[in-house]
DNA sequence: AATGAATGAGCCTTCATTCAT
DNA sequence: GATGAATGAAGGCTCATTCAT
């Protein structure tokens, strides 16, 4: 049961720490607004996070492994460039619209986190990016995607998507599911290779 | 000679400001840093702009503006729905790697602005998109330009570019010049309509 | 084996305290420091002690009984007035080069003990103090010791070789057994009486 | 009058640091207890201090300096080796009795100064003890004072009398005054040379 | 127009102590 | 006896803003 209260309690701090994170972002929450939506008190949140910052660096480090799990679970089952890259952007667009107040999070771009976190985060990714690159070498090597500079497939195929997300995130456009095909459709004519066209 | 030195004043402040924003972000800058970078008096800061935020805001209008003239320059030189909307993303790079604390500026989401901003700005980008729609308009008619949801051309033309910039602007990527064609061929492919395929 | 083994961990928490309170001072020292450097638990450290003055306190009586102890043992062997002046140097001395973080923690000024402690130490010291009187008696009465006011014969006799050894301790300057023959010369010039001269 | 202000606000902060360092010591005063006994604004004790210990830091030097120029013109006057030591207890009396709060802010030693204070401090001391020593070269030369190692002259000298000071400071012994014949006694037999025997 | 001292609400964090297990 | 999560009062400090000169 320490176990347990202990989970949960740290749990019930990051659910509140979102909430007030995806609504007044990073820098407008104060430890009280969290301290208060959590029902614990200041002394609680320190000796499990250790500032302000460890909160929203564990709440960081669990977002992206959440999306990272979600998305690879969907390219795994990809069979063709144009279903992986497709499902890039449906899995997005799905994800999203799942973990709203989670994506608004990672939207956000006003935390400076410590090297530490980055640290992990680098590790997270790297193992992530990895993993993405297993799964289309083999359509990449089929001539199914484009050769293209390293550093533009993302943009390419993210890009757009993304862009309407914040959008829709700031209440300026309707659900990205609406539109997912039409995004889908861009970035897979986007980075389609010789062999697709 | 009087206003000359007034004016001179104001841009010195702007010109700290700007560096500051784009250092440190809006939140992460202080009156005294603005105030130390621009050599002069908090009070000053206070007589020529009234607040913090009165900075900001004149320097988010002033950013807008001037990115809007660029813009417009250049769509009004377009002679075809394909060279538009290349135009869209050329122009966006050139003047993003030409005002990169500017374009840094502009693309940090951690302001609140006045209502009396957001009023000024809704005008200017309303002015903006209105002759942005003047220009894309005959285009339009003659099926250059496929027919979308209204909420998805921004994003599909400028999705990409954007999401490369952000990259950039972090110290992630090669300059946007260099990769500007490919950006310029997706955002096409992506608007393109039924006349242009 | 329970007595044993609590004593044990008694005195692995005030061995700990003596090395944090020696290097930081008490103020400079949280419960935590003494905690982790004891490898214990906060609550087996309120359990032994009941706050962080009850630690603080009981190293306090113990330094102090384990340096009036040295103290008498050496006085004892005083045979003159002026050996017994120059034993308290000497013992000083030794005790304080042997026992330099406890020296350290007894030199500290930083702490308000609470009532019961310095009723405690107040005991301690009448004992001792009692007892040195004992052993002067016969050489003040023999005139090897001068008459002076009261309150001025310790810091007559130790106030030089405190001064040098609070030097050392920061340190700023040598051990001071090199020097307690120069200490304890004058501080018999400075309290020797008519029969002495 | 705009220098006047700054100065005397700047001279009632200390003021009332001191009187509240002197009660409580450093630890024991919070800032809200020198800025109320100030009558000044928090941000006001900021503005001109920059921090707690920058107010005591400040305090520091002030009090080491008021002494410093306080000794040396006691010394100046002196015109022999035996009027020179004598000099310095005497002058320590008097100055510790005209200024208690201040003398019993030195003896306190629970504070950390900051790297720049001390080399402030240093400076000051350097040039003090310099000019001591120029005081003191011809009387040293012509035997009047002894050869000891040099760390042991101001234990010597000093050490009784700031012994006995600082259980006055505490309220257990009568004023310093009343007494400092015989420690200027003692002073003097404690490194009186070969000449002067 | 310019200056910079003054203000004070509000923030993040520390830390001695308690108590259920 | 031992453990460590929980508590919350209190402290140091920041910073946008005001205003007398």
């Amino acid at each position: 049961m320490e176990r347990a209260s202990t989970t949960s309690r740290k749990r019930s701090i990051l659910d509140a720490a979102l909430s007030c994170f995806s609504e007044n972002g990073v820098e407008g929450t104060t430890i009280q607004d969290i301290q208060r939506a959590a029902g614990c008190s200041v002394g609680s949140l320190y000796h499990h996070f250790g500032s302000k910052e460890g909160v929203a660096e564990a709440l960081w480090l669990d977002a992206i492994a959440r999306f990272n799990a979600a998305m690879l679970r969907a390219l795994e089952k990809a069979e063709s460039g144009e279903s992986a890259v497709r499902s890039v952007v449906t899995t997005y667009c799905s994800w999203t619209a799942r973990h709203a107040p989670l994506a608004r999070f990672l939207h956000s771009r006003d935390i400076e986190f410590s090297p530490a976190a980055k640290e992990s985060q680098k590790a997270l990714q790297s193992a992530y990016i990895h993993r993405v690159f297993e799964i289309f070498a083999p359509f990449a090597r089929a001539g199914e995607v484009a050769e293209l500079p390293l550093h533009t497939y993302v943009p390419l195929i993210s890009g757009p998507i993304e862009a309407y997300v914040r959008r829709w995130l700031s209440g300026d456009a309707p659900s990205p599911v609406k539109v997912q095909d039409i995004f889908a459709e861009a970035a897979w004519n986007a980075v389609k290779g010789p062999s697709a066209r």
